[in-house]
DNA sequence: TATTGCCCCATTGTCCGACAATGGGTCAAT
DNA sequence: ATTGACCCATTGTCGGACAATGGGGCAATA
Protein backbone atom coordinates (compact mmCIF):
# COMPACT_ATOMS: atom_id res chain seq x y z
CA UNK A 1 0.00 0.00 0.00
CA UNK A 2 2.14 2.51 1.05
CA UNK A 3 5.17 1.66 2.82
CA UNK A 4 7.77 3.46 1.27
CA UNK A 5 5.75 7.11 1.84
CA UNK A 6 7.09 9.53 4.35
CA UNK A 7 4.33 11.97 4.02
CA UNK A 8 0.34 10.27 3.55
CA UNK A 9 -0.86 13.27 1.34
CA UNK A 10 -1.54 11.57 -1.99
CA UNK A 11 0.43 14.07 -3.97
CA UNK A 12 4.19 13.28 -3.52
CA UNK A 13 6.69 16.52 -3.52
CA UNK A 14 5.93 19.93 -4.01
CA UNK A 15 4.17 20.10 -7.25
CA UNK A 16 5.22 23.69 -7.74
CA UNK A 17 9.39 23.06 -6.78
CA UNK A 18 11.97 22.86 -9.26
CA UNK A 19 10.18 19.58 -10.49
CA UNK A 20 6.63 19.76 -11.59
CA UNK A 21 7.10 15.68 -11.02
CA UNK A 22 7.96 13.49 -7.86
CA UNK A 23 9.45 9.51 -8.71
CA UNK A 24 6.35 7.43 -8.02
CA UNK A 25 6.82 4.61 -6.14
CA UNK A 26 6.56 0.86 -6.91
CA UNK A 27 7.73 -0.77 -3.45
CA UNK A 28 9.04 -4.32 -4.13
CA UNK A 29 7.45 -7.33 -3.31
CA UNK A 30 9.32 -7.70 0.35
CA UNK A 31 8.91 -4.42 0.95
CA UNK A 32 4.95 -4.99 0.71
CA UNK A 33 5.01 -8.21 2.41
CA UNK A 34 6.53 -7.18 5.53
CA UNK A 35 4.28 -4.06 5.72
CA UNK A 36 1.26 -6.05 5.06
CA UNK A 37 2.31 -8.07 8.40
CA UNK A 38 3.45 -5.06 10.10
CA UNK A 39 -0.11 -3.66 10.08
CA UNK A 40 -1.62 -6.90 10.53
CA UNK A 41 0.56 -6.79 13.75
CA UNK A 42 -0.28 -3.47 14.99
CA UNK A 43 -3.72 -3.06 14.17
CA UNK A 44 -4.18 -6.18 16.75
CA UNK A 45 -5.19 -8.79 14.43
CA UNK A 46 -2.18 -11.06 15.52
CA UNK A 47 -2.13 -10.89 19.16
CA UNK A 48 0.73 -10.86 20.91
CA UNK A 49 2.43 -14.08 21.38
CA UNK A 50 0.97 -15.51 18.88
CA UNK A 51 2.08 -17.91 16.26
CA UNK A 52 2.64 -16.66 12.68
CA UNK A 53 1.52 -19.07 9.63
CA UNK A 54 4.81 -21.27 8.60
CA UNK A 55 6.61 -19.56 5.84
CA UNK A 56 5.83 -21.89 3.08
CA UNK A 57 1.98 -20.97 4.39
CA UNK A 58 2.66 -17.01 4.15
CA UNK A 59 3.91 -17.95 0.65
CA UNK A 60 1.11 -19.36 -1.03
CA UNK A 61 -1.39 -17.15 0.75
CA UNK A 62 0.66 -13.82 -0.54
CA UNK A 63 1.29 -15.48 -3.81
CA UNK A 64 5.27 -15.02 -3.59
CA UNK A 65 8.15 -17.28 -2.85
CA UNK A 66 9.43 -18.30 0.09
CA UNK A 67 12.97 -16.44 -0.13
CA UNK A 68 10.80 -13.05 -0.39
CA UNK A 69 8.90 -14.10 2.25
CA UNK A 70 11.97 -14.81 4.29
CA UNK A 71 12.94 -11.30 3.49
CA UNK A 72 10.14 -9.58 4.05
CA UNK A 73 10.49 -11.81 7.61
CA UNK A 74 13.90 -10.55 8.39
CA UNK A 75 12.71 -6.67 7.96
CA UNK A 76 10.41 -7.06 10.61
CA UNK A 77 12.85 -9.17 13.31
CA UNK A 78 15.05 -6.32 13.32
CA UNK A 79 12.10 -4.09 14.67
CA UNK A 80 11.85 -7.01 17.38
CA UNK A 81 7.51 -7.20 16.19
CA UNK A 82 8.32 -10.70 15.52
CA UNK A 83 10.86 -13.57 16.66
CA UNK A 84 11.35 -17.06 17.30
CA UNK A 85 8.92 -18.65 19.58
CA UNK A 86 10.92 -21.80 20.62
CA UNK A 87 13.76 -22.17 18.15
CA UNK A 88 11.16 -23.12 15.65
CA UNK A 89 7.98 -21.65 14.58
CA UNK A 90 8.35 -17.25 14.25
CA UNK A 91 5.58 -15.68 16.81
CA UNK A 92 4.78 -12.39 17.72
CA UNK A 93 6.59 -10.33 19.91
CA UNK A 94 6.30 -7.42 22.21
CA UNK A 95 9.13 -5.49 20.66
CA UNK A 96 11.51 -3.18 23.36
CA UNK A 97 14.75 -3.48 24.92
CA UNK A 98 16.60 -5.61 22.31
CA UNK A 99 15.10 -4.59 19.39
CA UNK A 100 14.24 -1.22 19.23
CA UNK A 101 16.96 0.28 21.83
CA UNK A 102 19.62 -1.32 19.29
CA UNK A 103 18.74 0.80 16.58
CA UNK A 104 18.25 4.00 18.71
CA UNK A 105 21.77 3.06 20.07
CA UNK A 106 23.43 2.54 16.19
CA UNK A 107 21.74 5.72 15.35
CA UNK A 108 23.20 7.49 18.16
CA UNK A 109 26.52 6.01 17.64
CA UNK A 110 26.96 6.35 13.90
CA UNK A 111 25.33 10.60 14.58
CA UNK A 112 28.77 10.97 16.92
CA UNK A 113 26.41 11.85 19.77
CA UNK A 114 28.62 13.28 22.65
CA UNK A 115 28.28 12.34 25.91
CA UNK A 116 26.91 15.96 26.80
CA UNK A 117 24.36 15.43 24.14
CA UNK A 118 23.40 12.52 26.69
CA UNK A 119 24.08 14.07 30.01
CA UNK A 120 21.38 16.91 28.83
CA UNK A 121 18.93 14.20 28.18
CA UNK A 122 19.46 12.72 31.60
CA UNK A 123 19.13 15.92 33.23
CA UNK A 124 15.59 15.84 31.55
CA UNK A 125 14.22 12.35 32.27
CA UNK A 126 16.04 11.46 35.45
CA UNK A 127 14.38 13.77 38.13
CA UNK A 128 11.33 13.48 36.08
CA UNK A 129 11.17 9.89 36.43
CA UNK A 130 12.17 10.25 40.51
CA UNK A 131 9.30 13.09 40.69
CA UNK A 132 6.72 10.41 38.61
CA UNK A 133 7.98 7.31 40.77
CA UNK A 134 6.44 8.39 43.98
CA UNK A 135 3.14 8.73 43.11
CA UNK A 136 3.02 4.99 41.38
CA UNK A 137 6.01 3.19 42.99
CA UNK A 138 4.53 -0.23 44.86
CA UNK A 139 5.78 -2.85 47.30
CA UNK A 140 7.43 -5.01 44.89
CA UNK A 141 9.58 -1.94 43.57
CA UNK A 142 10.43 -0.79 46.85
CA UNK A 143 11.85 -3.93 47.75
CA UNK A 144 13.63 -4.01 44.07
CA UNK A 145 15.35 -0.60 45.11
CA UNK A 146 16.26 -1.80 48.74
CA UNK A 147 17.97 -5.10 47.13
CA UNK A 148 19.44 -2.54 44.72
CA UNK A 149 20.75 -0.42 47.68
CA UNK A 150 22.12 -3.25 49.18
CA UNK A 151 24.03 -4.71 46.41
CA UNK A 152 25.40 -1.15 46.00
CA UNK A 153 26.31 -1.38 49.26
CA UNK A 154 28.33 -5.09 48.79
CA UNK A 155 29.92 -3.54 45.19
CA UNK A 156 32.34 -0.72 47.08
CA UNK A 157 35.32 -3.10 46.05
CA UNK A 158 34.08 -4.26 42.68
CA UNK A 159 33.80 -1.43 39.85
CA UNK A 160 32.20 -3.25 37.15
CA UNK A 161 29.15 -4.79 39.74
CA UNK A 162 29.46 -1.19 41.06
CA UNK A 163 28.41 0.14 37.55
CA UNK A 164 25.94 -2.40 36.87
CA UNK A 165 24.04 -1.69 40.07
CA UNK A 166 24.23 2.34 38.94
CA UNK A 167 22.67 1.76 36.08
CA UNK A 168 20.04 -0.74 38.04
CA UNK A 169 19.07 1.64 40.29
CA UNK A 170 18.26 4.17 37.98
CA UNK A 171 16.00 1.27 35.94
CA UNK A 172 14.28 0.40 38.70
CA UNK A 173 12.97 4.08 39.74
CA UNK A 174 12.01 4.01 35.64
CA UNK A 175 10.65 1.12 35.82
CA UNK A 176 8.60 2.09 39.26
CA UNK A 177 6.52 4.65 37.38
CA UNK A 178 4.95 2.01 34.92
CA UNK A 179 5.63 4.91 32.18
CA UNK A 180 6.25 2.16 29.10
CA UNK A 181 7.66 5.08 27.16
CA UNK A 182 9.61 6.76 29.96
CA UNK A 183 11.58 3.42 29.64
CA UNK A 184 11.93 3.09 26.08
CA UNK A 185 13.26 6.79 25.74
CA UNK A 186 15.40 6.29 28.49
CA UNK A 187 17.33 3.11 27.20
CA UNK A 188 20.24 5.29 25.57
CA UNK A 189 20.77 6.47 28.73
CA UNK A 190 21.72 2.16 30.02
CA UNK A 191 23.01 1.43 26.82
CA UNK A 192 25.59 4.15 25.98
CA UNK A 193 25.38 6.39 28.87
CA UNK A 194 25.87 5.15 31.90
CA UNK A 195 28.73 2.69 30.61
CA UNK A 196 30.48 5.26 29.24
CA UNK A 197 31.13 6.00 33.21
CA UNK A 198 32.86 3.24 34.09
CA UNK A 199 36.72 4.47 33.85
CA UNK A 200 35.33 7.95 36.21
CA UNK A 201 34.13 4.84 38.78
CA UNK A 202 37.42 3.10 38.37
CA UNK A 203 40.03 6.10 38.59
CA UNK A 204 37.18 8.26 41.49
CA UNK A 205 36.16 5.35 42.84
CA UNK A 206 32.80 7.43 43.92
CA UNK A 207 31.21 4.51 45.38
CA UNK A 208 30.00 5.74 48.61
CA UNK A 209 28.80 9.53 47.02
CA UNK A 210 26.86 7.17 44.70
CA UNK A 211 25.57 5.29 47.27
CA UNK A 212 24.31 8.26 49.19
CA UNK A 213 22.20 10.27 46.56
CA UNK A 214 20.64 6.99 45.67
CA UNK A 215 19.68 6.44 49.06
CA UNK A 216 18.36 9.96 49.21
CA UNK A 217 16.85 9.54 45.91
CA UNK A 218 14.81 6.37 47.40
CA UNK A 219 13.97 7.48 50.48
CA UNK A 220 11.98 10.69 49.32
CA UNK A 221 10.32 8.35 46.68
CA UNK A 222 9.36 6.23 49.66
CA UNK A 223 7.89 9.13 51.54
CA UNK A 224 5.95 10.71 48.07
CA UNK A 225 7.98 13.38 48.50
CA UNK A 226 8.23 14.55 44.53
CA UNK A 227 10.10 17.69 44.75
CA UNK A 228 13.21 16.07 46.73
CA UNK A 229 13.50 13.13 44.92
CA UNK A 230 13.40 15.03 41.75
CA UNK A 231 16.16 17.48 43.44
CA UNK A 232 18.46 14.69 44.25
CA UNK A 233 18.23 12.99 41.17
CA UNK A 234 19.34 16.32 39.86
CA UNK A 235 22.20 16.70 42.30
CA UNK A 236 23.53 13.17 41.35
CA UNK A 237 23.38 13.72 37.83
CA UNK A 238 25.69 17.22 38.29
CA UNK A 239 28.08 14.58 40.00
CA UNK A 240 27.97 12.46 37.39
CA UNK A 241 28.91 15.47 35.14
CA UNK A 242 31.79 16.87 37.61
CA UNK A 243 33.02 12.94 37.69
CA UNK A 244 33.52 13.18 34.08
CA UNK A 245 35.41 16.28 34.15
CA UNK A 246 37.60 15.37 36.81
CA UNK A 247 37.90 12.39 35.22
CA UNK A 248 39.15 14.24 32.82
CA UNK A 249 37.20 12.25 30.06
CA UNK A 250 36.38 14.08 26.86
CA UNK A 251 33.05 15.29 27.61
CA UNK A 252 32.32 16.91 24.48
CA UNK A 253 33.41 13.91 22.30
CA UNK A 254 31.37 11.23 20.76
CA UNK A 255 30.59 8.24 23.72
CA UNK A 256 32.19 5.31 22.65
CA UNK A 257 30.02 1.93 21.23
CA UNK A 258 29.28 -0.77 23.92
CA UNK A 259 31.63 -3.15 24.34
CA UNK A 260 29.15 -6.62 24.40
CA UNK A 261 27.58 -6.38 21.80
CA UNK A 262 28.33 -10.63 20.81
CA UNK B 1 34.53 -22.02 1.51
CA UNK B 2 32.74 -24.33 3.57
CA UNK B 3 29.15 -22.95 4.41
CA UNK B 4 28.25 -26.41 6.02
CA UNK B 5 30.15 -26.12 8.84
CA UNK B 6 29.02 -24.00 12.26
CA UNK B 7 30.15 -25.11 14.99
CA UNK B 8 32.88 -22.78 16.69
CA UNK B 9 32.06 -24.57 20.55
CA UNK B 10 31.86 -21.16 21.84
CA UNK B 11 30.83 -21.93 25.73
CA UNK B 12 27.94 -19.74 27.17
CA UNK B 13 26.26 -18.74 30.56
CA UNK B 14 27.19 -19.08 33.77
CA UNK B 15 27.60 -22.48 34.37
CA UNK B 16 27.56 -21.97 38.52
CA UNK B 17 23.63 -20.78 38.35
CA UNK B 18 20.45 -22.59 38.49
CA UNK B 19 20.94 -24.59 35.94
CA UNK B 20 24.77 -25.71 35.62
CA UNK B 21 24.56 -25.29 31.10
CA UNK B 22 23.38 -22.71 29.61
CA UNK B 23 21.66 -23.61 25.90
CA UNK B 24 25.29 -23.00 23.44
CA UNK B 25 24.17 -20.35 20.99
CA UNK B 26 24.55 -20.88 17.06
CA UNK B 27 23.67 -18.01 15.08
CA UNK B 28 22.10 -19.11 11.43
CA UNK B 29 24.43 -17.52 8.69
CA UNK B 30 22.23 -14.65 7.96
CA UNK B 31 22.48 -13.37 11.29
CA UNK B 32 26.52 -13.76 11.51
CA UNK B 33 27.01 -12.04 8.23
CA UNK B 34 24.33 -8.73 9.17
CA UNK B 35 26.46 -8.40 12.66
CA UNK B 36 29.64 -8.40 10.66
CA UNK B 37 28.43 -6.17 8.05
CA UNK B 38 27.34 -3.95 11.25
CA UNK B 39 30.39 -3.99 13.45
CA UNK B 40 32.24 -2.81 9.79
CA UNK B 41 29.93 0.21 9.62
CA UNK B 42 29.79 0.79 13.70
CA UNK B 43 33.63 0.48 13.62
CA UNK B 44 34.18 3.40 10.89
CA UNK B 45 35.65 0.81 8.63
CA UNK B 46 33.01 2.08 6.05
CA UNK B 47 32.67 5.64 6.27
CA UNK B 48 29.01 6.60 5.70
CA UNK B 49 27.92 7.48 1.89
CA UNK B 50 29.95 4.76 0.91
CA UNK B 51 28.80 2.31 -1.40
CA UNK B 52 28.81 -1.75 -0.06
CA UNK B 53 30.02 -4.48 -3.07
CA UNK B 54 27.49 -5.93 -4.40
CA UNK B 55 25.33 -8.86 -3.21
CA UNK B 56 27.04 -11.60 -5.29
CA UNK B 57 30.05 -10.07 -4.23
CA UNK B 58 29.44 -9.98 -0.72
CA UNK B 59 28.13 -13.81 -1.02
CA UNK B 60 31.72 -14.82 -2.38
CA UNK B 61 33.44 -13.02 0.11
CA UNK B 62 31.04 -14.63 3.34
CA UNK B 63 31.00 -17.93 1.27
CA UNK B 64 27.43 -18.20 1.72
CA UNK B 65 24.96 -17.55 -1.48
CA UNK B 66 23.06 -14.48 -2.37
CA UNK B 67 20.00 -15.51 -0.71
CA UNK B 68 21.83 -15.17 2.78
CA UNK B 69 23.31 -12.41 2.09
CA UNK B 70 20.21 -10.89 0.93
CA UNK B 71 18.50 -11.38 4.51
CA UNK B 72 21.09 -10.14 5.77
CA UNK B 73 20.66 -6.97 3.79
CA UNK B 74 17.47 -6.67 4.95
CA UNK B 75 18.22 -6.50 8.80
CA UNK B 76 20.56 -4.36 8.12
CA UNK B 77 18.10 -2.45 5.93
CA UNK B 78 15.55 -1.86 9.05
CA UNK B 79 17.82 -0.50 11.40
CA UNK B 80 18.35 2.48 9.01
CA UNK B 81 22.29 1.63 8.57
CA UNK B 82 22.24 0.81 5.26
CA UNK B 83 20.00 1.92 2.53
CA UNK B 84 19.80 2.34 -1.60
CA UNK B 85 21.94 5.24 -3.10
CA UNK B 86 20.37 5.60 -6.39
CA UNK B 87 17.97 3.01 -6.24
CA UNK B 88 20.76 0.39 -7.54
CA UNK B 89 23.76 -0.48 -5.05
CA UNK B 90 23.66 -0.39 -1.42
CA UNK B 91 25.17 2.39 0.55
CA UNK B 92 26.13 3.22 4.37
CA UNK B 93 23.59 6.03 5.61
CA UNK B 94 23.29 7.87 8.37
CA UNK B 95 20.14 6.62 10.24
CA UNK B 96 17.98 8.23 12.31
CA UNK B 97 14.69 9.56 12.12
CA UNK B 98 12.61 7.32 9.93
CA UNK B 99 14.65 4.40 10.60
CA UNK B 100 15.01 4.41 14.26
CA UNK B 101 12.12 5.96 14.76
CA UNK B 102 9.69 4.06 13.39
CA UNK B 103 10.93 1.16 15.56
CA UNK B 104 10.67 2.70 18.58
CA UNK B 105 6.98 4.08 17.91
CA UNK B 106 5.81 0.27 16.48
CA UNK B 107 7.87 -0.73 20.20
CA UNK B 108 5.12 1.73 22.02
CA UNK B 109 2.10 0.97 20.46
CA UNK B 110 2.66 -2.60 21.29
CA UNK B 111 3.26 -1.73 24.73
CA UNK B 112 -0.17 0.12 24.38
CA UNK B 113 1.70 3.75 25.44
CA UNK B 114 -0.68 6.20 26.37
CA UNK B 115 -1.18 9.84 26.11
CA UNK B 116 -0.62 10.42 29.73
CA UNK B 117 2.95 8.37 29.66
CA UNK B 118 3.86 10.46 26.43
CA UNK B 119 3.08 13.49 28.04
CA UNK B 120 4.88 13.20 30.99
CA UNK B 121 8.25 12.56 28.92
CA UNK B 122 7.11 16.03 27.00
CA UNK B 123 7.13 17.17 30.34
CA UNK B 124 10.57 16.41 30.92
CA UNK B 125 12.10 16.64 27.34
CA UNK B 126 9.98 20.48 25.96
CA UNK B 127 10.85 22.06 28.55
CA UNK B 128 14.71 21.17 28.77
CA UNK B 129 15.01 21.58 24.84
CA UNK B 130 13.67 25.28 25.04
CA UNK B 131 16.16 25.88 28.08
CA UNK B 132 19.49 23.96 25.92
CA UNK B 133 18.11 26.31 22.87
CA UNK B 134 19.12 29.63 24.66
CA UNK B 135 22.69 28.88 24.44
CA UNK B 136 22.91 27.19 21.06
CA UNK B 137 20.25 28.38 18.34
CA UNK B 138 21.85 30.56 15.46
CA UNK B 139 20.58 32.58 12.99
CA UNK B 140 19.69 29.95 11.01
CA UNK B 141 17.02 28.77 13.16
CA UNK B 142 15.74 31.75 14.27
CA UNK B 143 14.84 32.19 10.72
CA UNK B 144 13.11 29.02 10.87
CA UNK B 145 11.46 29.35 13.95
CA UNK B 146 10.46 32.86 12.44
CA UNK B 147 9.24 31.21 9.53
CA UNK B 148 7.25 28.91 11.08
CA UNK B 149 5.72 31.42 13.27
CA UNK B 150 4.23 32.76 10.30
CA UNK B 151 2.86 29.69 9.08
CA UNK B 152 0.71 28.82 11.87
CA UNK B 153 -0.48 32.80 12.07
CA UNK B 154 -1.81 31.71 8.58
CA UNK B 155 -3.26 27.80 9.47
CA UNK B 156 -5.90 29.63 11.95
CA UNK B 157 -8.06 28.31 9.45
CA UNK B 158 -6.56 24.78 8.88
CA UNK B 159 -6.49 22.15 11.23
CA UNK B 160 -4.23 19.89 9.49
CA UNK B 161 -1.87 22.70 8.60
CA UNK B 162 -1.73 24.02 12.57
CA UNK B 163 -0.82 20.65 13.37
CA UNK B 164 2.19 20.23 11.21
CA UNK B 165 3.04 23.30 12.31
CA UNK B 166 2.87 23.22 15.70
CA UNK B 167 4.81 19.62 15.22
CA UNK B 168 7.33 21.75 13.46
CA UNK B 169 7.88 24.43 16.16
CA UNK B 170 8.37 22.12 18.27
CA UNK B 171 11.26 19.97 16.39
CA UNK B 172 12.76 23.34 15.27
CA UNK B 173 13.08 24.05 18.71
CA UNK B 174 15.16 20.13 19.89
CA UNK B 175 17.27 21.14 16.44
CA UNK B 176 18.12 24.50 17.64
CA UNK B 177 20.37 22.50 20.31
CA UNK B 178 22.38 20.89 18.12
CA UNK B 179 21.86 17.51 20.59
CA UNK B 180 21.26 15.01 18.59
CA UNK B 181 20.53 12.26 21.25
CA UNK B 182 17.59 15.19 22.27
CA UNK B 183 16.23 14.63 18.59
CA UNK B 184 16.11 10.82 18.51
CA UNK B 185 14.90 10.71 22.37
CA UNK B 186 11.77 13.42 20.89
CA UNK B 187 10.85 11.07 18.11
CA UNK B 188 8.31 9.20 19.43
CA UNK B 189 6.84 12.98 20.27
CA UNK B 190 6.51 13.80 17.09
CA UNK B 191 5.34 10.50 15.70
CA UNK B 192 2.93 9.82 18.42
CA UNK B 193 2.02 12.29 20.85
CA UNK B 194 1.58 15.49 18.59
CA UNK B 195 -0.36 13.39 15.83
CA UNK B 196 -3.26 12.09 18.77
CA UNK B 197 -3.82 15.91 19.25
CA UNK B 198 -5.50 16.26 16.03
CA UNK B 199 -8.73 15.54 17.65
CA UNK B 200 -8.56 18.94 19.68
CA UNK B 201 -7.06 21.22 17.50
CA UNK B 202 -10.35 20.21 15.52
CA UNK B 203 -12.66 20.53 18.52
CA UNK B 204 -11.27 23.65 20.45
CA UNK B 205 -9.39 25.66 17.39
CA UNK B 206 -7.00 26.47 20.11
CA UNK B 207 -4.68 28.05 17.34
CA UNK B 208 -3.97 31.06 19.05
CA UNK B 209 -3.59 29.82 22.18
CA UNK B 210 -1.46 28.10 20.57
CA UNK B 211 0.59 30.55 18.64
CA UNK B 212 0.70 32.89 21.54
CA UNK B 213 2.58 30.05 23.46
CA UNK B 214 5.05 29.49 20.62
CA UNK B 215 5.88 33.22 20.62
CA UNK B 216 6.85 33.53 24.48
CA UNK B 217 8.75 30.41 23.65
CA UNK B 218 10.40 31.73 21.17
CA UNK B 219 11.19 35.16 22.29
CA UNK B 220 12.89 34.14 25.08
CA UNK B 221 15.03 32.00 23.55
CA UNK B 222 16.05 34.81 21.09
CA UNK B 223 16.69 36.78 24.30
CA UNK B 224 19.08 33.79 25.45
CA UNK B 225 16.07 33.32 29.07
CA UNK B 226 16.66 29.97 29.75
CA UNK B 227 14.16 30.04 32.68
CA UNK B 228 11.42 31.92 30.63
CA UNK B 229 12.03 30.03 28.17
CA UNK B 230 11.30 26.91 30.15
CA UNK B 231 8.93 27.83 31.90
CA UNK B 232 6.92 28.87 28.85
CA UNK B 233 7.65 25.63 27.32
CA UNK B 234 5.99 23.51 30.41
CA UNK B 235 3.13 25.85 30.65
CA UNK B 236 2.51 24.75 27.18
CA UNK B 237 2.45 21.12 27.70
CA UNK B 238 -0.18 21.35 30.10
CA UNK B 239 -2.66 23.49 28.11
CA UNK B 240 -1.80 20.42 26.16
CA UNK B 241 -3.02 18.20 28.64
CA UNK B 242 -5.91 20.28 29.56
CA UNK B 243 -7.22 20.14 26.05
CA UNK B 244 -7.01 16.60 25.73
CA UNK B 245 -9.17 16.95 29.20
CA UNK B 246 -11.59 19.03 27.60
CA UNK B 247 -11.78 17.71 24.22
CA UNK B 248 -13.16 14.62 26.64
CA UNK B 249 -10.71 12.45 25.28
CA UNK B 250 -9.24 10.01 26.77
CA UNK B 251 -5.98 10.30 28.82
CA UNK B 252 -5.02 7.83 30.24
CA UNK B 253 -5.96 5.32 27.18
CA UNK B 254 -3.24 4.06 24.90
CA UNK B 255 -2.36 6.56 21.61
CA UNK B 256 -3.73 5.18 18.15
CA UNK B 257 -1.59 3.77 15.34
CA UNK B 258 -0.64 6.91 13.09
CA UNK B 259 -2.88 8.05 10.57
CA UNK B 260 -3.85 6.49 6.96
CA UNK B 261 -4.90 8.74 4.64
CA UNK B 262 -6.94 6.93 1.98
C1' DT C 1 26.23 20.82 -30.07
C1' DA C 2 22.59 18.79 -27.91
C1' DT C 3 19.24 15.40 -28.21
C1' DT C 4 17.53 11.02 -29.38
C1' DG C 5 17.66 6.10 -30.19
C1' DC C 6 19.87 1.73 -29.61
C1' DC C 7 22.66 -1.85 -27.67
C1' DC C 8 25.18 -4.02 -23.86
C1' DC C 9 25.71 -5.24 -19.29
C1' DA C 10 25.81 -4.99 -14.36
C1' DT C 11 22.74 -5.43 -10.53
C1' DT C 12 18.72 -6.16 -8.25
C1' DG C 13 14.14 -8.44 -7.45
C1' DT C 14 11.97 -12.63 -7.83
C1' DC C 15 11.28 -17.22 -8.87
C1' DC C 16 12.07 -22.43 -8.75
C1' DG C 17 13.54 -26.59 -6.71
C1' DA C 18 16.32 -29.06 -3.50
C1' DC C 19 18.38 -30.82 0.76
C1' DA C 20 20.50 -31.25 5.72
C1' DA C 21 19.50 -30.30 10.31
C1' DT C 22 16.59 -30.04 13.98
C1' DG C 23 12.89 -30.14 17.09
C1' DG C 24 8.24 -32.02 17.99
C1' DG C 25 5.28 -35.58 17.99
C1' DT C 26 3.82 -40.46 18.31
C1' DC C 27 4.30 -44.94 19.79
C1' DA C 28 6.33 -48.92 21.59
C1' DA C 29 9.61 -51.00 24.90
C1' DT C 30 11.55 -50.82 29.27
C1' DA D 1 7.57 -42.24 34.12
C1' DT D 2 11.54 -42.56 31.33
C1' DT D 3 13.93 -44.02 27.27
C1' DG D 4 14.53 -44.91 22.61
C1' DA D 5 13.26 -45.28 17.68
C1' DC D 6 10.85 -43.33 14.13
C1' DC D 7 8.37 -39.90 11.20
C1' DC D 8 7.33 -35.39 9.77
C1' DA D 9 6.92 -30.46 9.63
C1' DT D 10 9.69 -26.43 9.41
C1' DT D 11 13.59 -23.75 9.07
C1' DG D 12 18.25 -22.60 7.22
C1' DT D 13 20.89 -22.80 3.28
C1' DC D 14 22.11 -23.84 -1.23
C1' DG D 15 22.42 -23.36 -6.46
C1' DG D 16 20.77 -21.69 -10.52
C1' DA D 17 17.65 -19.06 -13.40
C1' DC D 18 15.35 -15.09 -15.50
C1' DA D 19 12.86 -10.38 -16.18
C1' DA D 20 13.28 -5.65 -15.23
C1' DT D 21 15.74 -1.74 -14.79
C1' DG D 22 19.08 1.71 -14.93
C1' DG D 23 23.74 3.26 -16.59
C1' DG D 24 27.21 3.85 -19.98
C1' DG D 25 28.70 4.16 -24.33
C1' DC D 26 28.13 5.13 -29.14
C1' DA D 27 26.13 6.20 -33.28
C1' DA D 28 22.48 8.69 -35.81
C1' DT D 29 19.95 12.67 -36.04
C1' DA D 30 18.26 17.40 -35.73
Amino acid sequence: MEPRQAHPPGMEGNPVNGAPFAPLKRPPAYLQVSERIRAAILGGQIPAGELLPTETELATQFGVTRSTVREAIRLLEQGGLIGRADRKRLAVRLPSLESASRSISAAMQMHRVTFKDLWEISMGLEPLAARLACATIDAAHIALLEANLQRTRAAFDNDEEMLEAEIEFHDLVARATRNHALLLAREPLNLLFYPAYRPVIERLKPGKRILESHQKIFEAIRRNDPDTAAEWAEKHMRDFRRGILMAKLDFEGPVEAARNPA
